[in-house]
DNA sequence: GCAGAAACTTGAACGATTGCAGTTTCTGAC
DNA sequence: GTCAGAAACTGCAATCGTTCAAGTTTCTGC
């Protein structure tokens, strides 16, 4: 029954403080809220000292999101292995669709994703880490195309296209909304009065 | 010489006072790092009490950004007061390259930027900040079209309209960034390989 | 010229985070 | 086996950002 096969004694047991920890703050984040609970309060649950904690965890907020790993490999691997014929905006229009913007059934994820959602301090930390992935989409999308890693046109889709969940979860159909947001990347503002100065003049009715 | 010809002797003192912490702030930031100088060395030099210097600013990093009004101002601004005939967004490509990605020969601004640029609390603290606008822009936006505030579209535009100058800034040429760009958003990705399926397939070489 | 609001002060907290000096626990080499 | 050293962990104290409570000074409007 070895969870981890590879490693040793000692890679196990940090493995398991590590989950030890996220699972009491997780615990005590859900119960009392982010803020009436101290790293303290979280390590004493954990049973580790602070010091400890922080050994695991680079602040307060990481311990709410582990798995951001994950989050990234998953996002490129939409982008690397998705299906022949599909382009690149569209596998990453799927991948938001199904991964992103479901209110889950799941009871567990929906707590999480409320907690988030109620807390500014997880917010905040949540777009930064989220942001960050920029970078690694980017270069998923470039090296797809066989252009350059640093490549603009692929920068800004990686960028814009990580704004969509902050565009969508707020509206009332989240689904269609992320639909129309590619629409508008692919086909971009012109055709939406938007676009160019003439078309925007006539239909303007300040 | 009224600076402030509208108000009492009472405002005039904290303007002064809140001014005295900002300048500061910025020389101790400036010149020994931001992290390097704790709050208490700000309240100091500025000959206030550390509650004090939090009655003016939320919190450390806001001392390096008052001034938040006004960019906020000048976006809307940009768009509201646009030339007769000219597209909103054309307006916001204008104001794009004449306000954000210039590197001053000013020495002071260029110290400052560098400073920001040099700190990442800084760095993401104006990120935050400056994506805060979207909804200021949105409605602006949106205003000058006759669409409803909350209009997609709008919405999605301003959002990205405000990822630009991260994406233009740290390239070698930043104003031919800041067009191309614009000029995706304006005509799409279709255009670019990206966009559609089909077309993506021909050109890759993995 | 006075009541009350506003700006400011002192002093003490609280919570997150880090540094330091040790102790225990594993690992790899002999 | 065992032993040296690395790694994980502990306790404690310090620093720093931030806030609170209670009181003082300074303006403003009447």
């Amino acid at each position: 029954m070895p969870d981890t096969p590879s490693t040793g004694r000692r890679e196990r047991k940090k493995a398991a403080t590590r989950q030890a920890i996220a699972d009491a703050a997780l615990e005590l984040f859900l119960e009392h809220g982010f803020d009436r609970v101290s790293v303290r309060d979280v390590a004493e649950r954990a049973d580790v000292s602070t010091t400890t904690l922080f050994a695991h965890f680079p602040g307060k907020e990481a311990l709410v999101f582990d798995r951001e790993a994950q989050v990234e490999a998953s996002l490129t691997a939409a982008v690397r292995e998705r299906p022949e014929g599909q382009g690149v905006v569209e596998a990453l229009r799927a991948h938001a669709l199904a991964s992103w913007v479901r209110l889950d059934s799941d009871p567990r994820r929906e707590r999480f994703a409320a907690l988030v959602q109620q807390t500014p301090a997880l917010r905040e930390y949540w777009e930064r880490m989220w942001m960050r992935h920029a970078g690694a989409l980017s270069a998923a999308i470039a090296a797809e195309l066989g252009r350059e890693p640093d490549d603009l046109a692929c920068s800004a889709m990686a960028r814009f296209v990580l704004e969509v969940p902050a565009l969508a979860t707020t509206r009332h159909d989240p689904l269609a909304s992320v639909e129309t947001v590619f629409d508008l990347l692919i086909h971009g503002w012109q055709a939406s009065q938007l676009g160019s100065g003439d078309a925007a003049e006539d239909t303007r009715e300040a």
